[in-house]
Parts: structure tokens; sequence; C-alpha cells
RNA sequence: GGUCCCGUAGCUCAGCUGGAUAGAGCAGCUGACUUCUAAUCAGCAGGCCUCAGGUUCGAAUCCUGACGGGAUCACCA
């Protein structure tokens, strides 16, 4: 039995047979002595003050009493004010440390469940390159699915590739309008970044073009009809743009009339379409891959975007929909959201609809019973709305929807925003990253004498240990400020610090020669600065149960940086190689190398590798 | 305006299933490398936990209401 529910059990035993009455196991509350005072756990004794009708001095005294006397592992206490502070067995924590020495690297980890989770991340767009946003979902959703695994699912990792549209046809218009038929191939770009200057190129060329339309007549006229109250030409101009866009632009035109063809399966468009589409995936395989992400199965939404229907005809039946005015509505009021339109008056499909069929599809596909979708908060609502619908339709997978919604990636300086050109590339902050780290270790010379290929292997595990860990310890609920030059700061609260105490680990292990581990056990009396470190690998489990329970990664970012800390007091503290007794140095390169599994595994929860020197 | 999220040190963030004197990192100052890698460790300084009520033996944490910031309220995705 777990040491947590032996104590837990303790105090409600213990409670009763001195008061006559058993409390709430609610109750109990249970917790880490705070390090300024003597013991190990601590009971917080308050809550049994009406029960027992004792002071809580009392009470402690005679729980505290009772649990030595009763739990094995307990050997000391104390009470201050209305806590009760339980010592446990210095043997309970050695055996602990070896027992979980033994099992290596799936400590922490839950015997595979049988259960199926799916989680859907990055979804992009093709028309332009990976940014930074896209880079905190990526890395939420791996670490994720990590932490699932590790949890005992079985994982499947997917995205939906919003590969169709007007904004890829934009792409497409301005390249074959301003392309002259160069390819990533003949300008040796990156397949989406080739895309994206297209874009771009679209947008300038399209805002040149409505410019000159406003000293048109049309525009005159425009403003004269439209305009609201007391709204400048200025102000008129600037939201009318997608008006523009929709009835006079020849680019608009170019654009829109592709998307029909499109839809018309043109067989010249088609080809163009997927043509610029394998530009970008080409191009967006090489950031996954340099940020070590993969998956295991790509929707497509120019697939999955008219499914639905079938389910669009069960809620009709159902009356979970209702046909009006041609199109198919839903009611959501009493989730607090308005009425929703699910299929156009044309008959055509919206986003909703895309949902609920691609929801259904993929239940057929893989047979979830969890699916967790990492997307922006700015779509709560969506979703919300997708999961009611669900629900009411009696689908057997909708209880077990989740959106995973992260809030937006700030700059010190503000928003990101691609007018004013602030949007944070993702390779290029990649390249910046690594780049950082090598200075910092080519200035500290330590790994000078390693081949170059083994170097830049190292540059790239620390600095993509910084950006990575930098972004995952913060709450993925909350809206974070990215500072380009923190996040490649090497020292206090980062990635790189949490390495560095692996490879401390390492380093004294392979300095060691010949040890008899097995000394270990021999070992009597732990200093405190051992067995705080014990105690925080005994944490490990219950932290990974908790980060999959609330789908949140910075809980095991906080986790291992906690470890990294108390270990490298320890290292500090202590003499491990030159130990004063043999079983005080088997010990503590036992410690070590629990130490060493320990991050190495919590790390790699956050798609973080660990360097073996630094 | 309705709904949802956020508000903790100069800055970036932990802590939020109620518990002891609210914690880290960065930035600032001071100490510790002839000893297992100092990307480290130790210390100083820095707080009306946005505000006001309420519940409780006890509130940063729960409830209500303000205030500030953000998101969202399309036949777009």
């Amino acid at each position: 039995m777990d040491l947590i529910q032996q104590l837990t059990k303790g105090v409600i035993s213990g409670v009763q047979e001195l008061y006559g009455e058993a409390p709430d196991s609610g109750k109990v509350s249970l917790s880490v002595t705070r390090k300024e005072f003597e013991g190990d756990y601590t009971v917080v004794v308050f809550p049994f003050t009406k029960l027992a009708k004792k002071k809580p001095e009392q009470i402690g005294e005679e729980l505290g009493q009772y649990m030595v006397n009763n739990l094995p592992n307990v050997s000391a206490f104390n009470v201050i004010k209305g806590f009760l502070n339980l010592s446990v067995e210095d043997a309970y924590w050695i055996n602990y440390l070896n027992s979980i020495s033994k099992q290596e690297h799936c400590y922490g980890k839950q015997a595979i469940n049988g259960r199926k989770i799916m989680v859907e991340f990055s979804s992009p767009n093709t028309n332009k390159p990976l940014h930074l946003g896209h880079i905190r979902n990526i890395l939420l959703g791996w670490s994720t699915s990590k932490i699932y695994e590790a949890a005992g699912y079985e994982v499947q990792k997917v995205q939906i590739v919003n590969d169709r549209g007007i904004a890829i046809c934009r792409s497409m218009v301005a390249w074959q309008e301003f392309g002259n038929g160069e390819t990533p191939e003949s300008t040796g770009m990156k397949g989406d970044h080739f895309v994206g200057k297209y874009y771009v190129k679209f947008a300038k060329e399209f805002g040149e073009e409505y410019k000159e339309w406003q000293f048109s007549k049309q525009a005159e006229q425009a403003y004269a009809t439209k305009k609201k109250e007391g709204q400048s030409e200025e102000d008129f101009f600037k939201a009318y743009k997608n008006d523009y866009f929709n009835e006079y632009s020849v680019l608009g035109k170019k654009a829109k009339d592709m998307l029909l063809q499109w839809e018309a399966n043109d067989p010249a468009v088609r080809t163009l379409w997927k043509k610029m589409n394998s530009w970008v995936l080409g191009g967006f395989d090489k950031t996954y891959d340099s940020l070590g992400v993969e998956f295991d199965k790509l929707y497509f939404e120019s697939d999955t975007y008219l499914l639905g229907k079938e389910l669009i005809q069960k809620g009709l039946e159902m009356e979970v929909l209702y046909q009006e005015d041609k199109r198919v509505w839903t009611d959501l009021e009493n989730i607090g959201l308005a009425k929703k339109t699910i299929i156009k008056s044309d008959g055509t499909s919206t986003y909703t609809s895309q949902d609920l069929g691609t929801a259904q599809m993929r239940y057929q596909d893989y047979g979830a019973e969890k699916v967790v979708y990492v997307v922006g908060d700015e779509q709560i609502s969506h979703f919300q709305g997708v999961f009611e619908i669900l629900k009411r339709l009696k689908e057997p997978y909708a209880e077990g929807l989740y959106h995973l919604a992260y809030g937006m990636v700030d700059l010190p300086t503000g928003r990101m925003k691609s007018r004013e050109g602030t949007v944070v590339d993702a390779d290029d902050l990649v390249a910046e990253v690594i780049e950082e780290a090598k200075k910092g270790m080519v200035q500290r010379g330590e790994i000078a004498d390693l081949p170059t290929a083994k170097q830049a292997a190292l540059f790239k595990t620390i600095g993509l240990g910084a950006l990575k860990y930098f972004i995952l310890k913060v709450n993925p609920r909350k809206r974070m400020v990215f500072n380009p030059q923190e996040s490649v700061d090497l020292q206090g609260d980062t990635g790189p610090y949490i390495q560095y105490a692996y490879v401390r680990c390492k380093g004294v292990a392979k300095k060691a020669q010949e040890v008899n581990m097995s000394l270990a056990k021999g070992y009597a009396a732990l200093e405190p600065q051992e067995k705080v470190v014990i105690i925080q690998l005994f944490q490990f489990p219950a932290t990974i149960q908790e980060a999959a329970k609330d789908y949140d990664p910075s809980l095991v970012a906080s986790y291992c940086y906690d470890l990294a800390k108390l270990y490298s007091k320890f290292y500090n503290d202590m003499p491990i190689l030159k130990a004063e007794s043999a079983p005080a140095q088997a010990f503590r390169l036992l410690l070590s190398k629990v130490v060493a599994n320990t991050l190495s595994t919590g790390m790699d929860l956050l798609g973080i590798e660990m360097p073996e020197r630094m």
C-alpha cells in the first residue's frame, strides 16, 4: 500500500479509536511538511476538534502517539499549534529508493490500461509557415500525448490540415500571376516559406489595388451610400475591405473563381492546388522534424469538409436540430450560447457541421474514448457548441471530448501582428535558440573535445530544451508573454538548468568505478538534503497522474525543476565520490542514478532530450 | 451588453480539492571554484496576493459584487 494511503488510513482509524467516530477521508489533510519544521508529513488536526471535543494541541499529541505506536513506518512526531508533523522511518525511504531504482525508466508510468485517446494538435492552414503560436500548440499537444502514454493510454496523435478554402486560393492566384514558374527547388526556399511569400504577395497586390480603387467613382458611390453615420472616409474604407474583396476586386474575383473551380473539381486548379500544398506540407515536415514531433495520422479538411450529413439527418429526426428559412439550426441557449447555423441556406457545410462529421469519422476510425483538441482559447464557444450537439445526439464518444484551450502568446511589445511584421516565425526561432545555446557552450568550452557533429547535436538539445521548457512551464490556460531574450536564458528556472542537473548525475556515475550498489541498503541515517530528494521522487507518479487529469504539462515542468533544484543543493552540500563511508557513497550514487532517470523521464514528457555532457 | 478566461515582488511565472511566517527565476547587491562540471550553491533586498464584502477556528485559494486586461458573441474557418 502506498505511504500516503497508509498514513491517511492511520489517521482515520486513530481518530475513530481515540474519539469514537471516524472522520470523512475528505477531512484528512496530509501534506509534505514545510521545511522549517521537523518531520516529513503534516496532518492538520483542526477538522477533528468538533468530533473529539478537545483542543487541537491535545488531539495532536494523542493522535501522534497513536500513529507512532500503530504504524510501522512512522518513527516520531511533534505538534505545533494544530499541526501534527510525522516523521517517517529513514529505512522506509531507503527501501523506497531501492525499489524504484529497479524500475529504471518505467518509474512514474502506469501499466498499459487498454484505453484509447486521440490528441489533435497543430492543425495549420496551408498558406503560410508556422509561427510562435503554432509552437505553443504543437508542444502542448505533443506533451499531452506523452503524458497520456505515461498514464497508460494508447495515444493517437493527429492533425487536421486546413488545406482548402479562400486562403490557399489567394496564394495560388498570386503564384500564377506573379510567380514566373519559380519553385521551392529553383529558389532554394523551404516550401512553406515559399508559398507564404505568395500569400503575402497577394495581400500586398490586393492592398494596392484597393488603394487605387478608393479614388474611383465606384468607391465614391459606395462611401456615399453605405457609410455609417459620422464615419470618416478612412474608417469606412478600413471596414469595407472585405466587401471590396467580394464585390469589386479583380484579384478577389480571381481567388473566388479559383475556389469555385476547385469545388467543381477543375483538373488544372486541382493540380496546382496539390502542387502548392505539397510544397507547404514538405516545409511543415521539416519544422516538425526540427521540433522532434511526429503524427500518427493526418486528416485533410478537403476530405472531411463535406462530412456530417448523416449526423445532421439524425439531428433533425431527434429534433436536436431544426430547419428554418432554408438553413439547419440548433439552439444552444441552455448552455449560454446563441442559435447557430449548422447548414447554410445553399445547402453547404459550416465549421460546426464539419467538426461534427469529423468527430464521428474519427470515432469510427479509431474508437478513442477521449479526444483532446488542442486549439486556441478563441474557439472555446465553438467547441462548447460542437460537444453539446454531440451529447444531445447521444453519440457514444461525446462525453470524452475535451478542448485543451490555450492562451495566445504575446511579445513584450504586445500582440503579434502579421500586418506589422511582428510574427515570430517558427523556423527562425528554432534556429535562434540553437545558435544561442551554441554561443554559450563554445564560450564554456566543456565539450570542445567532441566531434563537430556531436557538438551540433548538443547545441540543438540545449537550445530546444530552453525553448520548449520556457513555453511549457506556463499553465496552458494563461495567455503568456514570450520574451525572446529570456527564452534563450540558460540559467535559473530553465530547461538547461534541469539538463545540467542531469549531466551532474551522469558525471558522478561515470567517475565512480566498481561501486557495489547493494551497499546502499546499509546506509542508515539520511541527511535532510537526501531525504527531501527522495520525497520529491516519491511524488513523481502522482504528478504524472495529475498532469494527465488536468491536461497540464506545466505540472510536469515545475516538478522537474523542483527535483533538479533539490538535487543541486544535495550535490553542492554532500560529497558523493568522496563520501565518508562505502554505504554512503553507494547510496548517493544510487540516488543520483534515480534522479537522472526521473529527470529524463519527466523531461521526455515535455519532449525535451537530455544531454550526456554540456 | 451577455458569456468565458486572466489579475500574486520592477519583470516572467508557481502556489488555488481552504491550513503554519505567500514561493521560484530574471533583473540589483554580497559571499563560495587547488575539492564529483560555479549553466551551481548560500545570503541581502524586494508583497495592502487588484479592491470591497461574505462563509470559516483559519481565505491568495471558496462565494457575491466592483475595477482592470483579454477572448467570444457570422450562413468565415
